[in-house]
RNA sequence: GGCCCCAUCGUCUAGCGGUAAGGACAUCACUCUUUCAAGGUGAAGACACGGGUUCGACUCCCGUUGGGGCCA
């Protein structure tokens, strides 16, 4: 079996394309059979290479390699349509000779004029063939007025065509309503749609996976194929990827339009978060979440976006979601897919980032996080022995307030110099402000400075507990204050655990910053009370 | 406009003539709690509509409505 995916080299990886790849790659994986890259660049004009990359790229992070295309050759190269305008002009000279096309005379406007006229009167359109030629005495006569053919499909007239397909079943098709499709333009030129069917027979393609918008092509490619005497691939047509709240298809284009959806708009707002702190592009036109790229960047998993592009459109049964890579090459059929198209929806793929994320072991999730404290400047590109076990111990105490790979620099106070902390002034102020909390604060610090203890969790809760009853009051009274002093922010994963990342150095340089901030503040106070 | 496709909780889905219509995400409540999460417990929530077929329809057929795609 032999299965393909045809990209447009678009600057982009669409999540909707690599929802396909991934349907056509686990099908051929699962069947044993080949899985075919082949590049649809007839229409572009330059900068093939920079507009491939990011597909190319996409495909190889999601895991889903293939066995023959760019960069990786294979028996039918080369695997570039703009490569292959032979093949397509010898199976138009093909069509032409068994007479299932014929060369047409008409000028673009009287073509318009007879769409026009149709329209009038609300019929389907159909051309008149009133400038076919199909001898030589027709073709002189035309060229004699200066025309210019066109190849157009002869396409029959009556019957019907029913088409098996793997996904929807039995689908007819009314030839007589079909149009007398142009397969090549008066430049000599060929169409998509014929270089498709070529294509797919040259490389041996057995089954033809993709969207569902292709469904209504589909009678002019069999046509093309069988007036050639070629076998049919099977076809599998899927539902195609829908926005988040509609049925419409997910256009990368309409991305700023999506802002609308409160969770689209969270989720992009999220890794404009991350991205800022790394200074990364965030035009969204090219960082956006229709484009894979955009996970990437931001620090998602490739297999949780893999398992929730597969669900959309596919399901094994009514209570299995987690699958890994593996486990859906052993398990993917075809004949599960879904016939109704998915809409996008940005908190279920949150959701199994999540679960993906937290079923990884800490090393490997150290590992994923330390790039982007290091492009932030927060660690050096080799961080020692020391940074790597603070950062497990971060990702440890964070649990899944790390979701992403990105959100680690939310936690980035951990690497910052003790001096340059910098506080969240309205959280600080109210933590401070509050009666007796600076001088409760300055009196842990002095237990936290000459207890015995070994400044860890176990320790320091105990400490505490011993703290608050020694002086009277609730844990509340003292560890919010704490939280903002130590931290510089309000909210947080565990205190103890903060703490005891941080080392007893570290929490007391931090507290007795604190404390000198919280003096001043009251000073200030103070004067503008006199001034008033 | 013509043709084609689609239709179960807000969303993704299970269902393949007899079910209390199941699960997941989201939502809400309670609980746990040093903050924010997470966790635990529970709640609410769907077969688009109308006709058939059948002892019996979410399920099969037809139509309507709605949504979408392709071609123009």
């Amino acid at each position: 079996m032999r299965v393909r995916i045809a990209p447009s080299p678009t600057g982009a990886m669409h999540l909707g394309l690599a929802r396909t790849a991934l349907y056509n790659w686990l099908f051929a994986r699962h069947h044993n059979g080949k899985f075919i890259l082949r590049i649809d660049d007839t229409d572009l004009k330059r900068n093939i290479k920079e507009a491939l990359e990011p597909i190319l790229r996409g495909l190889r992070w999601l895991g889903i390699d293939w066995d023959e295309g760019p960069e990786v050759g294979g028996p039918h190269a080369p695997y570039f349509q703009s490569q292959r305008a032979e093949q397509y002009q010898a199976a138009v000279r093909e069509l032409l000779e068994r007479g299932f096309a014929y060369r047409d005379y008409a000028t673009p406007e009287e073509i318009k004029a007879e769409k026009e006229a149709a329209l009038a009167e609300k019929r389907s359109l159909r051309y008149s063939r009133r400038w076919m030629a199909e001898t030589s005495e027709q073709r002189a006569r035309f060229e004699s007025e200066g025309r210019k053919p066109v190849v157009r499909l002869k396409m029959p007239q009556e019957g019907k065509l029913v088409i098996c397909d793997l996904v929807r079943g039995h689908v007819e098709f009314n030839w007589a309503l079909e149009q007398d499709h142009v397969v090549q333009r008066a430049d000599g030129s060929c169409l998509y749609h014929l270089a498709n069917v070529v294509d797919d027979y040259d490389f041996g393609i057995t089954h033809v996976i993709r969207g569902e918008e292709h469904l209504s092509n589909t009678p002019r490619q069999v046509f093309i194929a069988q007036s050639l005497g070629w076998p049919l691939p099977e076809y599998a047509q899927m539902p195609f990827v829908a926005e988040p709240g509609t049925k419409n298809k997910l256009s990368k284009r309409k991305a700023k339009r999506y802002l609308k959806n409160p969770d689209f708009a969270q989720l992009v707002e999220h890794g404009n978060r991350i991205a800022d702190t790394l200074r990364l592009e965030t035009d969204p036109d090219t960082f956006n979440p229709v484009v894979l790229d955009f996970y990437e960047k931001v620090g998602f998993l490739p297999e949780a976006i893999l398992n929730y592009l597969v669900l959309l459109g596919w399901s094994l049964d009514d209570r299995t979601e987690h699958f890994t890579r593996e486990e859906l090459v052993r398990v993917f059929l075809l004949d599960r897919v879904n016939r109704a198209p998915a809409s996008f929806d940005p908190r279920k793929l949150m959701a199994f980032q999540v679960r993906h994320m937290l079923a990884k072991p800490v090393e490997e999730r150290v590992d994923m996080v330390l790039p982007y404290l290091h492009k932030a400047g927060l660690i050096p590109e080799q961080p020692d022995d020391g940074t790597r076990t603070a950062v497990a111990r971060i990702l440890g105490a964070a649990g899944d307030r790390v979701k992403v790979a990105g959100d680690i620099l939310d936690y980035a106070d951990f690497f910052t110099a003790d001096t340059e902390l910098e506080y969240a002034e309205k959280a600080f102020r109210r933590r401070m402000g509050k009666q007796g909390a600076v001088e409760l604060l300055r009196r842990l610090r002095d237990r936290l400075a000459d207890d015995g203890e070994p400044f860890e969790v176990a320790g320091l809760e105990r400490l505490m507990r011993g703290f608050i009853e020694a002086e009277g009051v609730k844990v509340g009274d003292i560890i919010h204050g704490l939280r903002v002093a130590v931290t510089g922010k309000q909210v947080g994963f565990g205190m103890f655990d903060c703490l005891a990342i941080l080392g007893r150095e570290r929490c007391l340089v931090r507290i007795d910053r604190a404390l000198e901030k919280a003096a001043a503040m009251q000073t200030d106070a103070g004067e503008n009370d006199e001034r008033r």
